[in-house]
RNA sequence: GGCGUCGUACCCAAGUGGUCUAAGGGAGCAGUUUGCAAAACUGUCAUUCAUCGGUUCGAAUCCGAUCGACGCCUCCA
């Protein structure tokens, strides 16, 4: 099967070809670990997510590195402000990203590795560009990355330096460069960034923030990968700079395929801490919605587009989560042991495999449900088929994992319900009535069968 | 100033030259079922894809203009 992704470089869909065959290495933007990750940094994360299980379910070995970046003006300000260490907030707060991670039952990196841990690996990269005359250092101790120097600079931004707008950020960055947009690879220490620093040839200071990703994604996958994500905002100016240090460090090919996500917003504006919009998982889980909503919500629209997020998209996620339980439950009761799968299948994999069509593959599976759904009401569904629909929605959900596979019902309710169904027997309708509304404050649904009841989380 | 994206029903959202009188989900309405509900099922719900032109045998899909929303141009996923 031939896979499609939209590549950011040519913009345009390319067939994927893998480096090594069978394998296909990657690296994903990780979290600067200054404060808790909201939904929006979890879009881009889930985007990744579904990219990897997609690629493990037509058959590839992924080997896949996520950064932490654990060091830069946003971590040192919030130590500086909280009057801690900065290792004492990046433990934090990477300690809570991998709690969301877990929760949201993204498939952890093979590897994760922190900036910190490769000061070393950096400034070997660094004095490679400086002995190749890609960079220089100023009389502080700083070092910039010359973008002249480097004649594919912007390539992948498709920005042309003439065009470029003389913004006020530039302008007044205090650094002495030969050229405005040159970058930083190598910031000297200042007096704000405490003891936060490290020796290095040029003096004592810290990595600027491009430099950890080329580093590492070299120690740790090669200097040619297959793969590079983000979210859009990544474009520029990170991707493009680490293009730059990359390529002209190692004179070799860098990444093949550099996906990007869109932005997820809220009310017509981008989530952002300053904007004070943002939502985080536990204050969504608190909210009510589960990992498998969250996650819902999440792929019900393409990653290249614009997510519209609200609380009317989480509704309908829960609604559409509940659907597609609700039928798995009820083929895990007719379903024989069978292990074959219908031509959906197929389809479902082959509309992924076409730049992760989330949207689209869950309009198979919704229609797949329907069918299911219209069988079993008229009696027409056999174990044999039940145990083919079972099968499907188990694998579907390896890539998508949105089942809840049974929720374990307190004691309490378990008893209530009980009560309720003798009350039914009886005809004790007011009694009944009473019951599924007491259940219904606690937290759960009880629905009538034709043979029984059944029980699930509000 | 430069580069780029988007505008599909009440809402969300696929579709990127013919199978589109446009998938799927949610909401609504009507019905089947049910002690009543809920769920599920059935029917209904865009001859039309921001607007206006053009190309084509054929356009939501290509081109141009207009209107509207938005992103990037040094540290935000």
């Amino acid at each position: 099967m031939n896979i499609k992704f939209y590549n950011t470089l040519s913009r345009q869909k390319e067939i994927f070809k893998p480096i090594k065959s069978g394998e296909v290495s990657i690296y994903t933007c990780g979290p600067t670990v200054y404060s808790r990750s909201h939904i929006g940094n979890f879009r881009t994360f889930l985007f990744e997510d579904i990219l990897k299980r997609v690629l493990l379910a037509v058959g590839y070995r992924v080997k896949h590195v996520m950064n932490i970046t654990d060091v830069d003006d946003k971590t040192i300000n919030k130590a500086n402000n909280e009057n801690k260490t900065l290792a004492e907030i990046t433990s934090k707060y990477t300690a809570e990203f991998m709690e969301d991670v877990a929760t949201l039952k993204i498939l952890p990196a093979d590897e994760l590795p922190v900036a910190t841990d490769h000061i070393q690996e950096m400034i070997s990269m660094i004095s490679a560009l400086i002995k190749k005359g890609n960079a220089y250092s100023t009389d502080d101790g700083s070092v910039f990355f010359s973008i002249e120097s480097y004649k594919d600079y912007g390539k992948l931004a498709h920005l042309n330096l003439k065009g470029l707008k003389q913004t006020d950020r530039v302008a007044a960055d205090e650094y002495t460069k030969d050229h405005p947009q040159d970058f930083a690879l190598w910031k000297a220490w200042k007096e704000e960034d405490g003891d936060v620093s490290w020796n290095s040839p040029w003096g004592k200071g810290r990595p600027g923030w491009h430099m950890e990703c080329s580093a590492m994604s070299t120690k740790y996958l090669g200097n040619h990968l297959d793969i590079h994500c983000g979210g859009v905002d990544n474009i520029f100016p990170h991707h493009e700079n680490e293009i730059a240090q990359s390529c002209a460090a190692l004179d070799s090919e860098f990444v093949n395929i550099w996906m990007h996500s869109e932005h997820l917003i809220m009310t017509d504006e981008k989530m952002s801490k300053s904007l004070g919009n943002i939502k985080t998982i536990p204050e969504l889980l608190a909210d009510g919605h589960s990992a498998e909503s969250l996650r819902f919500a999440l792929i019900s629209s393409h990653y290249r587009s614009k997510l519209a997020f609200s609380n009317n998209k989480l509704d309908e996620a829960k609604k559409s989560v509940h659907r597609i339980n609700e039928l798995y439950q009820k083929l895990t009761e007719i379903a024989d042991s069978g292990k074959s799968l219908p031509d959906e299948y197929d389809l479902f994999i082959e509309i992924l495999a076409d730049d992760l069509n989330t949207p689209k593959a869950l309009g198979v599976l919704f229609n797949y449900v329907r069918d299911l759904n219209r069988k079993i009401d008229n009696v027409q569904l056999s174990k044999k088929e039940a145990a083919m629909g079972l099968f499907f929605l188990n694998k579907a959900d390896e890539i998508l994992s949105i089942l809840k596979k049974q929720d374990d019902i307190p004691e309490i309710i378990a008893q209530l319900v009980e009560k309720r169904e003798t009350a039914r027997k009886e005809k004790n309708w007011q009694l009944s009535d009473d019951l599924r509304e007491e259940i219904k404050e606690k937290g759960w649904i009880v629905e009538d069968l034709h043979d029984g009841t059944k029980c699930y989380p509000l």
